[in-house]
DNA sequence: AAGTGGTCTAGACCACCGA
DNA sequence: CGGTGGTCTAGACCACTTT
């Protein structure tokens, strides 16, 4: 985007559908460059007043791509310090994507123990799910994760190969978007889950140490990169005796 | 806030601890004018010149004290038209605060059926849930709700009588938020949401129609009001073998 | 045509941070 | 102290809606 851009946005104004504000082409072009791993997560994005100048648009109009990012978690603005790329870290995770609260009102995030890892080509639901062709293949996970060495819940977890090529020969840690964004340069930037009361299957009621038909709170999350293309599907189902989902509307 | 304002506000920058912008005592200002129902919801607030004037303010404060309590849902801005209280009609209840979605991906609002309408000393956990005194009372909605005539869940609802005298002697009407703010000025601006899943109860499940110990969801909802103080408490049994509860997470 | 909110700019000053 | 983001202002122009 240079200066030329500034007048090409005045034409696009004129267009009789297609009116995108300046500010968000701004965005637009800077999530590109999150895309891109033009600067690191964790790294300062350069000033204000430095992408002004290199884009062609008043400081003001950056601020206000940059609020917009913020307040999509893509980056986060410290005042007197800078803006940085969003970092994956367990806290993030924890507060953003991480739902389970323990009944007292604390969170833990639970370690995780690996059950079965396995690859082959995707069925239907998993097609289906991450949007896959015919003949995609998938990297399958199965965990249960516990808290306090309690089982909490157990996980089905299904990557679209072709994203994430090697992963499953990788040691497989607890924090997997953090590794989706270290290793694969994947962000997981946003996810839609789907809840369900369902019986415990007397495989996962076997996993959970719980009776086969016990009530368990099925989680189904797809999870959508910056570019909101799917990056990962996981079926978790979850012991709420001890714990609840919390979810806060405005 | 008159002119004096601007140097009071003057004052309050220099105060080493409590810093608030001005946008933000707009903000504030203009929430208490809803909470007391200077204008009635559905009805447009004066143009950002006109408050921006009054308040002695620029527009482009006002405009960001508007554009905060947009994003809050507290008003809703029409570009052309002007900026309007929120209501509390069907839809935006629908997509704001229900949440609960048919399998094939449509959204239903269920119909009513009250199986029970009493009054009384709020309990422990009324007490708890609704931060009420000792001898405070309450007001207990116990409703069927179904979609396309089958069961779809059952709710336990607690009302403060303080807050809504006569309740208990109206018609209650399928959206009970409308209700609250038509008739009686509460207006529910945010929910806390706690899911489990658990074993339905031999009473649940005969209102539901399934057999006793069926999986159910669980929703602990409790409603607060623009001043975030607790409004209602609603415990809600659904059946979701054909519908989902849906988070969606940024 | 008039009035509304939406975008964009430019400049001033403030609060915060680290060197 | 200098540099960062945060607030506030003022004014111009644009897009949308109603008159």
């Amino acid at each position: 985007m240079t200066a030329a851009r500034a007048s090409a946005q005045q034409t696009e104004h004129s267009d009789a559908l297609g009116f995108r504000p300046l500010y968000r082409q701004v965005r637009d072009t800077l999530i590109r460059r999150l895309v891109d791993r033009v600067w690191a997560p964790g790294a300062p994005l350069p000033s204000e007043m430095q992408l002004a100048a290199e884009l062609g648009v008043s400081q003001g109009t950056v601020r206000k791509a940059l609020d917009a990012m913020a307040a999509e978690n893509m980056v986060v603005r410290r005042q007197g310090r800078g803006t940085f790329v969003a970092k994956h870290d367990e806290e993030r995770i924890m507060f953003q994507f991480f739902k389970l609260v323990g009944d007292d009102g604390v969170r833990s995030f639970p370690a995780s123990r690996v059950l079965g890892l396995s690859q082959g080509r995707a069925n239907a639901g998993e097609r289906e799910a991450l949007k896959l062709a015919k003949d995609a293949r998938v990297i399958r996970i199965r965990r249960l994760r516990s808290i306090d060495g309690a089982p909490a819940l157990v996980e089905a977890i299904a990557l679209p190969e072709a994203l994430f090529p090697g992963l499953a020969t990788m040691e497989i840690p607890n924090n997997l978007y953090g590794l989706y964004a270290m290793r694969f340069g994947v962000t997981v930037a946003s996810t839609r889950e789907k809840l369900k009361a369902v019986a415990a299957s007397p495989k996962d009621a076997e996993a959970l140490g719980v009776a086969p038909g016990t009530p368990v709170l099925e989680i189904d999350r797809l999870a959508l990169s910056l570019e909101r293309t799917p990056v990962e599907w996981r079926l978790s189902l979850c012991l709420t005796d001890r714990m609840h989902y919390l979810s806060e509307l405005r």
